[in-house]
DNA sequence: GCGCAAATTTGCGCAGTGGGTAAAGTTGCC
DNA sequence: GGCAACTTTACCCACTGCGCAAATTTGCGC
């Protein structure tokens, strides 16, 4: 990788990080793009080459992290049953994480959850890479990608990640992360009849 | 009811027949909330009174589905356990609005997907029913609204119910749609275990 | 080192948006 | 009929996303 894309990725970084901090700080309505560009040293104008948007600079954060867990999923044993591979994924990619990424993911998702703007752009991300997890799901299992199973172990597997990280806020964090993100994904994955 | 509020819901139809109609015909971006005002007889200004944004305006028949299917599940027999009464709910819906109603269902959902940004709108409007689902499932099931379980049935059903209306545009309308829905539903409810 | 093509950043401008404010117009009710 | 409450509207302003072209920076062969 040359020094001009290194530099752009470091830029891209610092837009973000900047984009994150304003919005803890002040609210994401009252941080302008202006605000952002100048705490990131660059110009108004600069910043939309990089994002098309505001919200897009403030997950920036959850674009990266979603990119790696489709990255660990296509590296999953070839024989691995689809739902298997992508919670193996998940798992893998927490403790790849450290710990020490935890704070960054609660902030992440804080944010999102206080501003519906960013809920929806952030909901509307995961969406178009359901389609990509599908596919990787539907080959595993032999089946077609537009069928109905492939997507419906894509959907419900993002549902699952999504709504661990939200209760393991609403805990206060009491208890490890991935002990939430097991705990969903194993009542994901069971049936919903109600005798248990 | 009064005139006062018949008028308004009157007014608030018009300009998201308009909206949608627009879209439709022109595509989400090329269409301004001027023109949308304009065929709706109502001034730029007041728009903003109906609609926080475009969206919602274009979405705001997904919203008056969504708020009724939240009436079928509360009117669910009281001994029915969660899952059975999100299904349940759907279907009985589904078959209430008659036939008629799925060509505006196909078109809805088709403009949704064509533009990211009425998909990521509506997401968001479903992750905030989701809650509302989940206090429903949770009085039901004797469990807190906070707990994991019955934020997973409601986002499952969720996501169930969504992908039904993809896949059932997919395969151009061959199917009933309801006969997609029970699959999606079905398909949901069982364990994702690979033997089967 | 040097220069030049390619890529990147920037300033400027424009159409469009969301919302505050206050004036003008409606409606419900006594 | 009159008045209080509500709704619509015009006007305005800060902000956004993006096209365009000039200025700047980078990569690379010499």
């Amino acid at each position: 990788m040359g020094l001009r894309e290194r530099k752009k990725a470091e830029t891209r970084q610092a837009v973000h990080q900047a984009a994150l901090r304003l919005t803890v700080e002040l609210g994401f309505d009252a941080v302008t793009v202006e605000a952002i560009a100048d705490a990131a040293n660059i110009s108004r104008r600069t910043f939309s080459n990089y994002f098309a948007a505001k919200e897009d600079a403030v997950l920036y954060g959850e674009e990266q992290r979603i990119q790696e867990l489709v990255e660990h999923i296509r590296r999953r044993p070839a024989g691995e049953p689809g739902w298997a591979a992508l919670c193996g994924a998940a798992l893998e990619l927490y403790e790849e994480q450290g710990v020490a990424a935890d704070r960054e993911w609660a902030m992440r998702t804080r944010v999102a959850r206080r501003h519906p703007a960013l809920l929806a752009r952030q909901l509307g991300n995961q969406a178009l890479l359901e389609h990509e997890l599908a596919v990787e799901v539907a080959s595993r299992e032999g089946l077609d990608a537009d069928a109905l199973r492939p997507r419906i172990l894509a959907a419900a597997f993002l549902a699952a990640v999504r709504l661990a990280t939200l209760v393991w806020l609403d805990e206060r964090e009491s208890r490890p992360l991935d002990e939430v993100l097991r705990a969903s994904l194993a009542e994901m994955g069971e049936d919903f009849t109600p005798a248990r």
